[in-house]
DNA sequence: AAATGTTTTAATCAAATGTTTGAATATGCC
DNA sequence: GGCATATTCAAACATTTGATTAAAACATTT
């Protein structure tokens, strides 16, 4: 059974077309003829339908993310320092995101689709795994500024660093034609990785001064 | 002559939706429903159809985009420093995208959907307004980093900083909830705006240093 | 009040879309 | 070979969608 491997097909096309035009732009028509003109009905026949095909491929993607996720955590996890820690997240990140070949990098584009726009299957899985995960890295975070830092430090800290190692992904069709210069992120994410570590570790030091000054100014007041 | 605001009450209802669903997810049935349950005749009467009333919202976006941006530019104009002048552009920035009301809020989340999944009529916008404006910003990006700075340092350190800005509305739908406790944008922009420049200023003087060392290291190798 | 131009309404069209059906074909197994 | 299962196919179905039409309602002017 299984021969021609429609089904596999059918998947690898709906994942590249919805990466690219989303779920509603995206017909089912389209995906059997990017699938070598597969037939109209095999989507109901491999998925039951279209969502739930959609679905299948937001598990892919949790499930993906998840365990690149996870490879980093284990290597976080034998550093030493925080800083290093950092660094490593970031270039886990940055590497789960970019680091991938043309599939992965599809995955990544309907993951930032999401998080602009969250089908309920996908704010589940959020609910399950993001949420948890965050924390972690709150902990993380919180080492790197300072003993006693606000709630609200470690939440902005983390944003900025997150906001930069995304940006690239969610904005790159309108980027890289107002950047036409910058090479594709296959080839320079890791380097990336390593400026945006570098910008973050002095940005968090540089808030974490200001608000001990701010701290420090109250209780002077006081 | 046009007693009732018809043609007002369909184009913000329009949008509503198309900021909440996007274009293709959004009909013309559920616009005229929103419009006090105008006609469904009243979108093509007005607008000459389902794209051309887009349109007409995208040229609403980007006019006072546009302005919004003018006035934060005249405002930097005033300014000595380069420190105060990226103060000053990353607060017109951050007003721009959440220091409006709910309507400003929603055009605000047809940019970010445009920026992420960009129709042609946004792309020919970008070349002619985006373009030459990021040309102005990165000089004064070059200016706070070091005579001689590379080509590749001025984009990166303005990509970050441009990713810090737009990741709190792009992703606001799962952060939100990955989030509950941060308060809604519009009553913290100015305060995180203020956080993005204390963060970014001291990240890219970090990169700064590192590049000037390693072109130092080059130089003395040779 | 008649005429005119504008706005609103209801009914309808053709195309597109997700899904279903039932027959045809291929495949694996005894 | 023959049976059972799995897959493929073309056709059709029921909705939905954006667009069109023509007439009615309304306001304004003459």
């Amino acid at each position: 059974m299984e021969a021609s491997g429609t089904k596999e097909k059918i998947f690898m096309a709906a994942v590249g077309l919805f990466a690219e035009k989303g779920f509603s732009a995206t017909t089912v028509r389209d995906i059997c003829r990017r699938a070598e003109g597969s037939n109209l009905n095999a989507v109901n026949y491999y998925f039951g339908g279209k969502r739930q095909l959609y679905n299948n491929i937001l598990e892919t993607v949790a499930a993906e993310g998840g365990r690149r996720m996870q490879a980093a955590k284990m290597q976080m996890d034998l550093l030493r320092t925080p800083e290093e820690k950092l660094r490593r997240f970031i270039l886990g990140y940055m590497r789960m995101l970019y680091g991938g070949g043309e599939f992965s990098e599809q995955l990544c584009r309907i993951y930032i689709r999401e998080l602009a726009d969250p089908s309920p299957f996908f704010l589940e899985t959020v609910q399950r795994h993001t949420v948890p995960q965050t924390q972690e890295i709150m902990e993380l975070v919180r080492e790197l500024l300072y003993e006693g830092a606000s709630e609200e430090l470690v939440r902005n800290s983390l944003s900025l660093i997150v906001g930069q190692i995304t940006y690239y992904s969610f904005s790159w069709p309108v980027y890289s034609r107002v950047h036409p210069e910058q090479p594709r992120m296959d080839f320079v994410w890791d380097k990336l990785a390593e400026t945006i570590y570098v910008f973050s570790l002095a940005g968090m030091r540089a808030l974490s001064v200001k608000e001990q000054n701010s701290n420090a100014n109250r209780g002077n007041r006081q």
